[in-house]
DNA sequence: CTATACCCTAACGTTAAGGTCAAGCATATT
DNA sequence: AATATGCTTGACCTTAACGTTAGGGTATAG
């Protein structure tokens, strides 16, 4: 199969299928016209980025997770490893998101939201 | 005052300065040998500019906000309402990330995470 | 024969700065 | 006066993960 079906199947872009060759997580055989060609297991190679991405994975731990992937003597605790990383990371995120929406919306209850200039936000921000 | 003092008070980088002015958030005066030099409004602006952006704004929203902050005649309910999209944006990141989360933690549970290949993280990647 | 729907490479654009550079300026000490 | 230290300047490089554009080649249907 030829990359927009691939592209299609997975749920990315061409774009990004050629960008992930580029940082060499695939390879791929071409037609005699030069067309990049993907067997089966390119396929599920890809979706395996594609979801791993999704899951909030950075395309380097992808890199990593493929390896792991190719590996038959693979060991778990490896993979979960990385997993455990992600997930701590997450969970900052989450908690210094949620900080910074609690603020902006204490600021917005205190806003009037009328025609006049007075503004808490404003005044907040400037303070 | 001089770059350096305002980025210290501000708490952001020369750098990030020099960048917002790039950017025509901000501007400076020079003195005659060509350094910048900041009042206590333009303290403020980049004060402003500063706090805005860890509350999640980004130099586009500033910059709107900044003519805001500049316009006397504004109405609170323009800045409301940047403030309630923002808010909104940040509350479905939030979300995102937490269902993310949720399902890489259910993973790494499933996960013996011991010597052996067999890995229903990978699994469930590649399925 | 032409339209259109694919495919290709190469290279610049994006966000919001951070890093680094040489060169010039300023201040303090020797 | 000379030296050392440290601040400032503009300009360019780098990041992540692609998006977008330009300028083409190829395949197929009408």
């Amino acid at each position: 199969m030829k990359i927009g079906e691939v592209a299609l199947i997975a749920g990315i872009t061409n774009r990004a299928i050629r960008h992930y060759e580029e940082l060499n997580l695939i390879k791929s055989r071409r037609l005699s016209n030069n067309y990049r060609e993907y067997s089966k297991e390119d396929l599920d190679k890809v979706k395996f980025i594609s979801r791993a991405r999704k899951l909030g994975f950075s395309i380097d731990e992808c890199s990593s997770l493929i390896s792991l992937f190719d590996n038959q003597r693979r060991k778990s605790v490896e993979v979960r490893k990385i997993a455990i990383i992600k997930n701590d990371e997450l969970k900052r995120q989450i908690q210094e998101l949620k900080d910074l929406q609690k603020s902006l919306e204490w600021l917005i209850k205190k806003c009037p939201g009328n025609d006049k200039p007075n503004c808490p936000i404003i005044d907040e921000l400037a303070s």
